[in-house]
DNA sequence: ACGGTAACGGACGCCCCCGTCCGCTTAGGT
DNA sequence: ACCTAAGCGGACGGGGGCGTCCGTTACCGT
């Protein structure tokens, strides 16, 4: 069930070799990051290099294909979080989870954070923002969430969590938990908290591959 | 006064074009962060290829000669943080000062989270831990510091902070300006703070120029 | 003014990545 | 079993970064 959406008429022994290069492809993309090389992949996959360009002209493409489920995994997380009565406690749940997700995959993180791949998921990031932006509303409303809590507060954690860089996965992760809570910690309503600098617009800008 | 500890037998058109090559690296770095072609720099500088790589062999020596005013810059803040009489207040001011100067130079971020660069530094790096960390004990024995706060977390806030990345120097500090001040507010004591996450040895880590 | 030498920079060979073409292989319908 | 077209991958040309060599230039001491 990894992407069955678009390439129905394909031979036999090409489904299989498009399955190995996306199995490949979140392999290395997980641990190195978007930026190893396409001939890696296909070495990887066991197939020649024409054979990956065929299947996936660009690489947006075969990286849209390759996370497709790590981004339902996400808009599920979200979905989990609003379903909790206490929306304090969903939102602190979306943050850990995708923290989380975000330190156990390196390519994911990139590419969630560069004004996301394909087509297709632009409707369920809509959604999906929308979705949090009502959660984390409704806790402010609540009162645990801190009245100054904006949106891009939320990317600006999702950015910095993905500076943090370990030598291992476990220790990553380990960093990574650390991490949401300290920013759970900082967005938890106060009653002595400092007025706080004013958001930054961030939307999306990440350079890519640079 | 950038650098004037070694080479001091330059002829005067020598010293002009390291002059010149440590400025165009400078102005390079900051901008577009440690990953420019050291060609650029050259062609930036108006030196050939060979003139860089006679006076600096490799990047590192490099980079740890075009940060070295950034250093003692870094520097400065942490004494300028631990001559203040609250403990408390010099720990923010060296937290948003230091997120300040990574926000507007990123090659200086990288270069300071990947295991420092020259041999030199290491003694300054040594002492100015030293001195943050006594500082950071200063301000949980005063109180406003939470207990289980340890100085991986400073890490854990510096690391997360080169993440940040936004189109515009304004923003990208404007972003780290808002960042600190959580980060802030999530190392400030609270009675009713949640235990918090175990952290992580981080130490240094990052893959350097991947 | 002039010689010696420090310093210069264009040019070279190397390696890695990119995206494509084309002759061979093989699946799968009849 | 056979035939056709879908599919394959090795090989190619292009581009860019790397680090070095060597003939030329220009400082600087006398």
């Amino acid at each position: 069930m990894v992407t069955d959406h678009l390439p129905h008429k394909l031979r036999s022994d090409a489904m299989d070799n498009r399955d190995r290069i996306l199995d490949a492809a979140r392999a290395l993309f997980s641990a190195d990051g978007l930026d190893v090389p396409m001939r890696e992949i296909a070495r990887r996959a066991g197939v020649g290099p024409a054979t990956l360009y065929r299947r996936f002209p660009t690489k947006q493409m075969l990286v849209a294909d390759a996370f497709a489920d790590q981004l339902n995994a996400c808009r599920a997380i979200v979905d989990e979080g609003c379903a909790d009565p206490d929306p304090w406690r969903g939102l602190c749940l979306v943050i850990e989870k995708i923290c989380e997700l975000h330190a156990r995959d390196r390519g994911f993180t990139e590419a969630f954070l560069s004004t996301l791949p394909g087509a297709p998921d632009v409707a369920g990031r809509e959604y999906t923002v929308k979705a949090v932006a009502g959660l984390a509303q409704r806790a402010k409303d609540a009162g645990p969430l801190r009245p100054d809590f904006v949106l891009d507060d939320l990317i600006l954690v999702l950015m910095a969590n993905k500076g943090i860089h370990a030598t291992s996965t476990a220790t990553q992760v380990m960093a990574s938990r650390r991490f949401a809570g300290l920013a759970i910690q900082a967005f938890e309503a106060c009653p002595h908290h400092a007025p706080l600098p004013p958001a930054a617009r961030l939307a999306s800008a990440a350079p890519a591959s640079a």
